[in-house]
DNA sequence: ACACCGAGTGTATGACATACACTTCTGCTC
DNA sequence: GAGCAGAAGTGTATGTCATACACTCGGTGT
């Protein structure tokens, strides 16, 4: 209860950057040390016990730091959320909302690929570390020249924002089994278990081999492609905002390349 | 690993629809109560010890009949995930692909909302429960005559679906903590935190209520309004259907009303 | 009569988060 | 220096959890 919203906020916003002891434990090393083993070994790798081992304390030194594990968690995506260089400037000039939110996504995407255990985090509720605000309001930035609402704006963030997080997730799920081949896998099973009549539809897909990878797909390519999904929606984004002008004076939307996972 | 993606699924396509004896335990039985348990106590309250003492057998009576908890949430999910009646025919005869989505997406929405667990199960991978795949049948024929390849479809698919299944967990997480309040909760805390300086698009956003309800909103509303990006989307795959058709014959999209939560 | 088998039981193990009472160490005041 | 307060770290204990494994029945087929 106490632990949902304003979980340990006065840690994040306020102890945060406090001077290191030179001994000793400490919030910023006990923080690197949960983010090590989430990134060798997944979450549940991280345990008080093994952060407390791997720093050399007992696992109940670590209270003294952290009010929970659940507020640990919680600093450990905000340390790993840091905005990275290109974005650390709030205002950059950029009038090309499509390529501002494009490139705020690809940015999204290489921190979520790199901590892989982020997408499984039990964190419920909305952003609330400053560096998750931080991405927010880079988003949001992008829209300025848009003409949007506020309101729109937020939905708009939330929707590309929320994509992403889905795309991770689904990648990390792909490649956690068997690196690549459980699609193969995945595919296969399907075919077992479609049946023509129950699933007709379903069945012509798989089929048409539209679960598969084309054959010549190399290896580390195999894992989801989240562009296709990202062009819909900002295709979809753009004819919103171009509702009300008339058809012939709008921006096209891209319609870009096809491409599925 | 076993238990990763061939997981009991013996269980689901074959035991499943066995008769169920006259006493004592039964698969079926168990799933039941374990999905009353979630129901009604969320994902935690589902526990091996607690499904069994409210059948009345002991905890290690449950794995004569399921092979692990995994496998019993795997179950839990596919009976939660039966279709609604409107679906159950294949071949439903519907030209409008949009339409089509759109009811899918309310049954969807309907499901995930009856059993907001569902959205916090952790299980990993792509849907492969009889259930699951018959959802992704039916989704799948909404787009029957669009002439979009079957990898498209697919796509399309995965995008949709993945969008509904984000939306019902950004509406469990709000609702969870206290029930609308939290809304109005996190939008306080948010103006709080949010710095001018560091967080000027941000700040603008807060300042403009992007984050709040209007005052006017009932309470039974105060959830998290999934057409806004649903309506981006679709619009989006609208376009995509269009590339290459001429402009002035294009289906317009349809820009519709504007919400956000 | 007996052997077997399937259903349900009981006990045990090891991981886990965390409460609480304890010691030890550090630095401050007189 | 002497004494002391609070901070830092420790140890032990509790309760919950999934699950392994060896068991006891009460049939049923020979």
């Amino acid at each position: 209860m106490d632990d949902k919203l304003p979980a340990g906020l006065d840690l994040l916003w306020q102890r945060l950057d406090q001077p290191e002891p030179r001994t000793g434990l400490s919030l910023s090393r006990i923080v690197r040390a949960a983010v090590e083993l989430a990134d060798s070994g997944g979450l549940d790798a991280v345990s008080m016990a093994r952060v407390a081992e791997r720093l050399g304390f007992t696992t109940m030194s670590l209270y003294r730091h952290v009010k929970s594990k659940n507020e640990l968690l919680l600093l450990m995506l905000n340390s790993v959320a840091a905005l990275p260089a290109e974005m650390a400037e709030p205002a950059e000039s950029c009038d090309d909302w499509r390529l501002g939110l494009e490139r705020w996504c690809r940015a999204q995407w290489v921190m979520l690929r790199a901590h892989a255990w982020i997408v499984h985090l039990p964190i419920t509720g909305p952003p609330i570390t400053p560096n998750q605000l931080a991405w927010t309001d880079r988003a949001l930035g992008t829209l300025r020249g848009t003409g949007l609402t506020e309101s729109d704006k937020v939905g708009v963030v939330l929707l590309v924002a929320n994509y992403m997080h889905t795309a991770a997730r689904l990648t990390a799920d792909l490649g956690e089994a068997a690196s690549g081949e459980s699609i193969a896998a995945y595919s296969g099973l399907l075919g077992a278990l479609a049946d023509e009549r129950r699933f007709p539809a379903l069945r012509t897909a798989i089929d048409a081999g539209a679960f598969d990878y084309p054959a010549d797909t190399p290896e580390e390519e195999r894992q989801f492609d989240y562009s296709f999904g990202l062009a819909r929606i900002l295709d979809g984004v753009a004819a919103f905002m171009n509702r009300g002008t008339p058809e012939n004076e709008r921006i096209r939307p891209e319609g870009g390349a096809t491409a599925s996972g």
